[in-house]
DNA sequence: TCGTTGTATCGATGTCTGTCGATGCAACCT
DNA sequence: AGGTTGCATCGACAGACATCGATACAACGA
């Protein structure tokens, strides 16, 4: 099989081939979901946590922002399939997909001869 | 010099230390400019071009909206860094910005062993 | 010089988004 | 059971954004 471009779109880069309109559109929730700085730091501190997880009662008060401002966003990062949660007892858990990360990556990766 | 995070923030990532608010506002300037399915379009069009340059008279017939609408997305991209242009006799023309694109990259990309 | 073509800018408009206070739900403690 | 704490959801509102038609600007050709 070609290397160049996977036929189901899971390795296409952005300096590969035009972008169809279908991927660009999930591509670009992802990109959006990063378009915030609140959420890109929310993000970091999630993804740079040595356990891998990080309880929102860490999260909430690094921020000058009402808790359901915080919420919300954690909930946007969450829907882009960039972290995901779990509830334990009290508290809940938030940790990254570095999947998601990667294929972003991937993405925007240009080739080393460009 | 330590590897791990260059002291003027220049090559840091997302899952190496948590992100100051400065830097990122930054960033989250430039994945909002990529926050769009027909900016991500149009730069996939201008950075998989083989000569490296495109000129607008292509990219406006390729979507199905006013010419003033792609030029403002151009223009955004423009603004990110994604992007720069040059008016050339009567058509411009427009090269993607490989730096812009592997900074955001290298953000992004997780560490082999996470 | 005048008309034509390519592109950018302007102003308006409908929609989306970030933020908040109020409220609801889940889990714990006494 | 009742009170408390952590987090999510709801409803509202101001500001931002995508889109368009109209217009302006730049370059070319006749």
């Amino acid at each position: 099989m070609s290397n160049q471009e996977e036929p189901d779109g899971c390795c296409s880069t952005v300096s590969a081939a035009p972008l169809d309109a279908e991927q660009a559109v999930e591509l670009a929730a992802v990109f959006k979901a990063l378009g915030d700085p609140v959420r890109l730091r929310l993000l970091s501190m999630i993804a740079s946590r040595e356990g891998g997880e990080v309880c929102v009662c860490e999260l909430t008060p690094a921020f000058e922002l009402a808790q359901p401002t915080i919420s919300h966003h954690l909930k946007l990062l969450r829907q882009a399939g960039l972290v995901d949660c779990e509830r334990r007892g009290t508290w809940v858990y938030y940790w990254a997909l570095p999947a998601t990360l990667d294929r972003l990556a991937g993405f925007l990766r240009t080739p080393v001869n460009a």
